[in-house]
DNA sequence: AAGATTTCTCTACAAATGTAGAGATTGCAA
DNA sequence: TTGCAATCTCTACATTTGTAGAGAAATCTT
């Protein structure tokens, strides 16, 4: 079975939401796209990207002179890891508490709320039917 | 003014975790406290909670041959940076959806369900009147 | 006071992470 | 075919994190 939960740390996000938005894409592209925002070089967009793929981030495949990649995560699946550390971690699994705890940090305007309460309500129906 | 995020590692979580249970409290009881779990040794207890004052995470105070220490940080703060952190990375600060995610995710049972949307209808009043 | 016990200090080291330069290759353009 | 441009490979180094041993210092016990 694939990996169950993986984390990722705040530089392999930004590459990651990159790969996410260009795939399949090179390493200079990525680095083009992100230069403005992170001043990296070439060769640290490379380097994190490289150790991504070992780790089973992201795919490499070799065409000619360039390496094309792609995510092997989706962002489901990436966002599923970070929710669940810091559920394991902050809330020792209680999720209420997060709920919780997420909804007085926010600044949720008034439609956002009902939007949230209109979720839960449908999550209800499942849960009973199911 | 006090640092504004603070991000924990994973052993970090655990021994500050720890401390707020029982501070204040010395490095030799943390790593009772702990060792059952974690088999850490008292010089690797030490080294973390050294490291966390170094960084604010705790306050060390020394009487005679003990060293008290405390937490610098509150749950509520660490648990905040936390959500911060999975909000503008995973979520690119958009907390709805991670909400969303959030309910996904766990097996949330009807009474945490209505316990939610009562917090949600509170959260509604209170944006509504201040 | 001497031995046993507790706690501390200092040092170390491997792995992971962030960051990048130098020089080799490959491919395209003149 | 020669040179410029794009891309790659390899190596490197500082910092952070996880983990811990060895021996010093303080304290307690008899």
């Amino acid at each position: 079975m694939p990996k169950q939960t993986v984390e990722l740390t705040e530089a392999e996000w930004t590459i990651i939401k990159a790969v996410w938005q260009h795939e399949p894409c090179a390493a200079p592209t990525i680095q083009e796209k992100l230069h403005r925002r992170t001043e990296w070089t070439y060769s640290t967009v490379r380097t994190i990207m490289d150790r991504m793929v070992a780790k089973g981030l992201l795919t490499a495949e070799k065409i000619r002179n360039l390496t094309l990649y792609r995510s092997a995560v989706t962002r489901q699946q990436a966002q599923r890891g970070e929710l669940l550390y810091a559920l394991k971690n902050a809330f020792n699994g209680a999720l209420t508490p997060m709920v919780q705890s997420l909804l007085e940090t926010g600044d949720l305007s008034a439609e956002e709320l009902t939007e949230l309460e209109s979720l839960i309500k449908q999550k209800k129906k499942k849960t009973g039917k199911k």
